[in-house]
DNA sequence: TGCTCCTTTTTTGCATACAATATGCGATAT
DNA sequence: ATATCGCATATTGTATGCAAAAAAGGAGCA
């Protein structure tokens, strides 16, 4: 008799499990990308009424969406006195790439020494589409393509405070992004820092990696302060 | 006429009720305290009803609380479903520690260079507290005056994101100081460690003091890691 | 005109009611 | 005996009302 008597015969299909979020989170998901792309300006007095009937929720989802991106640094609570979209300052930015700097280096030595070779073969890939985007002048892709590597590099680290610490610290300054012009030569520049990186992670040279992602977000920080007040 | 009016005669307050300002600043703040001595131990469930009696407030700020401290990572909201007390796994702990050596040899390198004359003074006099207590077998203090130091050296870098970053991934690793027993041995090493880096901070060796403190660091690490499952 | 003080309006903080979701337990069927 | 279903209960998520604090506006006065 054929019968199948694998004790375990059904744990293969993995379904993925259906969206379950609730209401504040996807209020706090909503609110960040329009911090990010820069709708709810740096400095905007948040009026709960005025977002509680623009986003149709009532003001509880709200406020504790206004928690969750207190807590990520992307908007300030005052007293009393509500909420303001979290501004930076030059300083604050100065800092901000000076500890970015920091973590992406630390990131990138660990990187070289534990990801995989899938996951290296999946930057290189990212790092060809990026230089494509490049060739033909594709900022918006540019962009998220560079979001995407250094994102990956965090994760290959495989150090998870590492990676949620680089992430929030990046989305405070992914809103920068709108306001600073790349020109051609800092373009150019930093496409060729990121395939010299690429190639350390291939070569598997952590101290090297860890150099060129310093240095290359200290290139990153003079393009930004370059356009700032 | 002082006459205690209140209805409610107060029933022993066993996790006792918080003052009124800003409410739910002052239960994320005494969340924090129970769940860093330990009243509140990793895997606990957080019932919020139960909590709401216990710090006599009600839901809505006990929630917005939740929400503060989930951005800590000190608690993790499961939806639906409430929240729980973060527990470090040895993993999770072998993670922090990692961080957070980069962010101390990152923190000692600025402070070297930037601290005023007048902090290094203020961390010396700590130094000099913390030899008594440890030579006075003083646990408490110990403790106490080691966090201190870090604390200050973490402000010396004059960072505020680092500082930041220091600050919470140490609230979440203070707990662990209550499950660790430190040894004579181990005491002993940490305090001259201790001398060392105040030492270089004198010097103003910000190399020495980098590598001093992820020395340090690595220690610490080895020493919570030994009494952990 | 420029200032202060007071009233009105707006906005935020807290409490509570109601709705949605999860959990526990017993009945029932296989 | 085990597994599943359905109901009762408990817990979390959301909406709304009310009170306190802060901003806005206006009258009175120098």
């Amino acid at each position: 008799m054929p019968l199948d008597l694998d004790p375990t015969p059904l744990p293969p299909p993995d379904v993925g499990a259906v969206d379950r979020r609730v209401l504040h989170e996807a209020v706090a998901d909503r609110l960040r990308e329009l911090i990010i792309d820069g709708t709810l300006a740096p400095g905007a007095h948040l009026n709960e009424r005025v977002l509680c009937e623009q986003l149709r929720v009532s003001r509880t989802p709200l406020r504790e969406a206004f928690r969750t991106l207190a807590g990520e640094g992307v908007i300030e609570l005052l007293p009393n006195r509500g909420a303001v979209v979290a501004s930076l300052s030059r300083s604050d930015v100065e800092h901000a790439f000076e500890l970015m700097r920091t973590l992406e280096g630390m990131a990138g030595e660990l990187a070289a020494r534990r990801a995989s070779e899938e996951e290296i073969t999946a930057i290189r890939r990212l790092q060809a589409d990026m230089k494509r985007a490049h060739a033909r002048r594709d900022l918006q892709a540019y962009y998220r393509l560079n979001r995407d590597i250094h994102s990956a590099l965090a994760r290959c680290a495989r150090n998870p405070e590492l990676q949620s610490v680089h992430e929030r610290l990046n989305a405070r300054l992914q809103a920068l992004r709108f306001r600073s012009n790349l020109n051609r030569d800092k373009w150019d520049a930093a496409v060729l820092e990121h395939e010299a990186m690429v190639e350390a992670l291939e070569r598997r040279d952590a101290r090297r990696l860890g150099s060129l992602l310093r240095a290359h977000l200290d290139s990153k920080r003079e393009a930004v302060l370059k356009d700032l007040p």
